[in-house]
DNA sequence: TGTACATCAGTGAACGCGCGTTCACTGATGTAC
DNA sequence: TGTACATCAGTGAACGCGCGTTCACTGATGTAC
């Protein structure tokens, strides 16, 4: 075996975080075994406890990679209100919909977090609050804090949908709940802050 | 073994579908293994397949069942608006966080229904569509249809914001969000219909 | 009335399997001398 | 330059355990005659 360079071990740790967070989201975190997330990091088992200290300890690190993630791709949307309406459309898509390994980790996982350790739901409330941030900020750029209500439940209600529209038996109902919830959210966006 | 009433394996395949729905509740499904959802039921793992196909057929049985209680409790608030003002402050109280097991079967186990089979997706579609328009008929009593994309978008809201209240390190960080849940879907209940 | 048998909900041990975790080992490289 | 050794990421078999599922059996009752 190669003598590997300084970052190598680090480089395959960020690999496996990678991969474990696509698998969580297809599969469900309990529904996710350690040798399958080892092989899809082109590993086998054994490696894995050089790396993580148990699989909880993974799932902390790939919840606040997914999240980090996520908010990078936030930021990387045009300015102001307009990214966020891009944002809102691309959340509920069929598209987002179909494809849960690529998308947002709250909604693929959120009631498997709420049952997870305090590690993990500390990853995933420092990631959470940072998105409701940007969202915030994007909202009231003079003054973020008064938008957090406002974000908070624009998030909350794009979550819920998105879950919704993966729950339901029907496709063509899952497209309807969709187009409302684009409806719903943008007009949310659009509301005076209530007080 | 006593003889038995006529009702009486019908009583007891209800009494497994009852606990099962409160154990996945707290566990999740792939947490609830077979053995501790019959000893929930007073009896041994072997008397499962006696009463259903597979663990998957529990589970639907499971979902229709609790999105049925679910549905019988709204019906029994105080009519029209007042009714969903309380159903909106229980579905966001500190005591319904921290008791999912009692609770709402969506916020519990929205994304495990989304990843399960097409006969679970189906109780779960039934199911939603009984209570989105119960929520519809007090928005809306002289025409319900106009109400439900308001219905859905109120529903989601509170499902997202109850499950990000359970995801949260901070028990009083999620005391603030529920707090701002009640606030935005109240909002929301008292908005008119955007179009 | 008494006995042999049918019924059937439930028991509990066992099946093969995959889980999370452990560990002795591999093998390619760098270092010491 | 050549040889012995240290390093260490990764291998792959094995651990005990609980999973979903199967099945021969139990035992209390009702029915047949």
């Amino acid at each position: 075996m190669a003598r590997y360079a300084k970052d190598h071990k680090q480089a395959t740790r960020q690999r496996i975080i990678e991969a474990a967070g696509r698998r969580f989201k297809k599969d469900g975190i309990d529904g996710s075994g350690v040798s399958s997330l080892m092989s899809d990091a082109g590993l086998t088992n054994g490696a894995f406890y050089a790396h993580f200290a148990s699989k909880e300890d993974l799932v902390a690190n790939a919840v606040a990679d997914q999240l980090g993630a996520q908010n990078a791709s936030l930021e990387a949307l045009a300015p102001g209100r307009a990214g966020l309406e891009q944002f809102v459309r691309a959340y509920l898509s069929t598209e987002h919909r179909d494809d849960p390994e690529n998308g947002c980790p709250t909604a693929a996982l959120l009631d498997e977090i709420g049952r997870c350790k305090d590690a993990t739901k500390q990853a995933f409330t420092d990631g959470l609050l940072t998105v409701i941030d940007d969202i915030a900020s994007r909202l009231a750029p003079d003054n973020p804090p008064s938008a957090r209500a406002q974000a908070l439940g624009v998030f909350a209600m794009m979550v819920g949908t998105l879950q919704l529209a993966r729950a339901l038996a029907d496709p063509e109902l899952a497209d309807d709940v969709l187009d409302q919830g684009v409806h719903n959210a943008l007009a949310l966006l659009n509301a005076q802050p209530a007080r």
